[in-house]
DNA sequence: TGACACCGATGTGTGCAGACATCAAAACTC
DNA sequence: GAGTTTTGATGTCTGCACACATCGGTGTCA
């Protein structure tokens, strides 16, 4: 059903008001999108009901659809950040979530050390000595796909569902990283250990030891990441009062 | 136009999902919903569509519209906390935010000493000053709207979008601390000089400083809450592969 | 004459009703 | 048991009535 008219007109009108395409205050006519997209007023209906949910469209009687400004999209919801993935701001989107990521990871790392199921806990050793392994044998590929497994299990294992829902979004910025040649073929020595460090003090249930090593492997990821989006813009988002 | 039927049917549906009325697996035909809430059609598929979009349920031909488990539900959509915060897992979400803030807070003192503009440094100096005063005066009221405008100002301050967009999230917790008895008449003298510690040393750029301060406060927050819900069951969310 | 309040015309989203298309589950046939 | 048909739900389209914010014209008063 990925691609019902309703998805595709959602997908349509979500990628082009976040790539800029369609400002912020630029206002649409239902009747006008039917006539463009080719579809019925039911489609484009339940597709501006969806992005008015997002935050990126509000609707007002006789003016129309009306774009929103950035500030009022939904930063969390999956679907607008694969569409700013997907466009100009995708750097810094990147960034956004390299700094919620490192700020989470160490408390998830520090909740799974005191809530984590035993079995969750023996996969996480595992998944980092496999990772280890195929750090120093440079498989790339394998590397990225056990790092994937590594930091999941580690935000499932926190207990948050918050926390384990940013796994997608980790996944993204780990992907994103070695699609991009940020990463070597030999991933850093002391890296691959505070990996194994990580899940064994989860396994052995020291939170804080959990902590200190998922936190040393957040700020060399941000300080290895942060020379390349420095030129990135950040955005203020005013205080509602 | 948050009483549009349209809305009502969201509100409906997605309270009765959330609080566990309607359980997941549960199958809902469209007409019969049309019957049960008095609307037409058009009211009820425009108000799946956005469930469907939260991820409360999936539509599928021939079958109906089924209700989801909650470890599909996207726990960052506003609206989805504020109707588990109306539910019986009340206590479970709140764990969840004051756990996501204690994690985000101190990463968010740190970017705001580096990016925050000059204004909004000065703003939050004033801010911890004025809720020192207030604590000290026993002025709860005064203190709760000082305490989210200075934790608003903070996040904001950072200069990361999607910690900007938490500051509604944490007003809510920090509401629901006062409001059910959490909080003494006169706030911990220490935790107030960390509120002007986190501030002035934002103000001087020292990122370290406000986030070792920021973590003060997250540490004692989380140290006072968490015997409140030491019973809140917690749930681990499979790793999707 | 000019400023201002009122009020009706207009245009657009909202809600309704009914039809047909589509497609996958379920029943049926061989 | 494999293939086919039937069935029943959502998906899509369309015409209509209504609500209501905006705009512009009209009348009143200073």
């Amino acid at each position: 059903m990925t691609s019902s008219l309703h998805h595709r007109a959602i997908e349509n009108l979500g990628t082009r008001i976040i790539s800029g395409d369609l400002p912020a205050g630029h206002i649409m006519l239902a009747e006008k999108l039917e006539d463009e997209l080719k579809v019925s007023r039911s489609v484009i209906r339940e597709a501006v009901r969806v992005l008015q949910s997002l935050g990126l469209v509000e609707t007002t009687k006789r003016v129309g659809i009306r774009v929103l400004p950035p500030n009022r999209w939904n930063p969390f919801d999956p679907q607008v950040i694969r569409w700013r993935l997907a466009s100009k701001a995708r750097g810094a989107q990147l960034r956004s979530l390299a700094e919620l990521r490192s700020a989470v990871e160490p408390a998830a790392a520090e909740l799974a050390a005191q809530n984590a199921p035993a079995p969750l806990r023996l996969e996480l050793v595992d998944v980092a000595h496999a990772m280890r392994d195929a750090g120093h044998r440079g498989e790339v590929p394998r590397f990225l796909e056990l790092d994937i497994q590594f930091h999941s299990l580690l935000l499932s294992g926190s207990g948050n569902e918050m926390f384990a829902n940013l796994s997608g979004q980790v996944a993204e910025t780990l992907t994103g990283r070695t699609v991009h040649g940020l990463m070597p073929d030999h991933p850093h020595e002391a890296a691959l250990q505070w990996h194994v460090d990580v899940a064994e003090a989860i396994a052995r249930g020291d939170a804080s030891a959990a902590r200190e090593a998922s936190d040393k492997i957040m700020r060399r990821t941000m300080s290895q990441m942060s020379d390349t989006w420095t030129e990135q813009p950040r955005v203020f988002i005013p205080v509602h009062r």
